[in-house]
DNA sequence: TTGATCTACATCCTAAATCTATGTATAATC
DNA sequence: GATTATACATAGATTTAGGATGTAGATCAA
């Protein structure tokens, strides 16, 4: 179970996460994999790298939460700017997805 | 037009246009950008060390050609073992492009 | 006959993005 | 007090695709 990420669709999924609701950067990742079925499982040393360089974008902000229980957090937020880039993401994955499908054919599990 | 592949995919689809008929790299190339309406570019420098990596890996043989107009082509051809590995490399596709997508959710040209 | 373009294969180098491993630290559970 | 879960962070290795470049035959136009 768990499956490597292509490089590229990381970035569309962690603003997808936040679309919905700011969160901190172990919730992003626990949230792709419930969200994912546990296909999608996403390590420490991809997650922070893309969530600094999604902030150098602008495309999210982040603050720290270092109130209530446990270590201190990091809350990212979803910018305008990275609301629009989402859509945009989301539509080149849309063409994307598309495109793999028409090269594969409809080769699946009872090919023969 | 042409968006990079994000890695990982290029194998299932070189495999699938050999699943068709035996096809010389550059026409590989060709209908891969055909069948995905242009969306999909492969550049030499992806193709051709992908293509050694799948005879390596015995999912392919290859064959020169040397009959007929213009360059020299090498022909190959799916293997047994190629045809098991791209049923393999379909399903994990479909399994990863539904999870992509329950992650996205439906934020598409009409967001709002 | 020169040059441009398409076909066709090939390699070297670079770049990007992810994973592995490791480290720090708090809090709850056993 | 040991383990586990939470939470952030970085360095290094690996994978894999693209860019640039080179060779070479065939075709066609100027």
């Amino acid at each position: 179970m768990g499956r490597e990420l292509p490089r590229g669709d990381l970035p569309a999924l962690i603003l997808a996460v936040l679309d919905d609701a700011p969160a901190h950067g172990y919730a992003i990742a626990r949230t792709i994999e419930r969200r994912s079925d546990g296909v999608l499982q996403l390590r420490e040393g991809s997650l922070y790298p893309a969530l600094r360089a999604l902030e150098q974008q602008g495309l999210v902000s982040s603050a720290w939460e270092t109130a209530g229980a446990g270590p201190a957090r990091k809350v990212y937020t979803l910018t305008d700017a990275g609301r629009g880039s989402l859509v945009e993401r989301a539509n080149d994955w849309d063409a994307y997805a598309a495109a793999v499908a028409a090269v594969l054919g409809k080769r699946r599990v009872s090919y023969g």
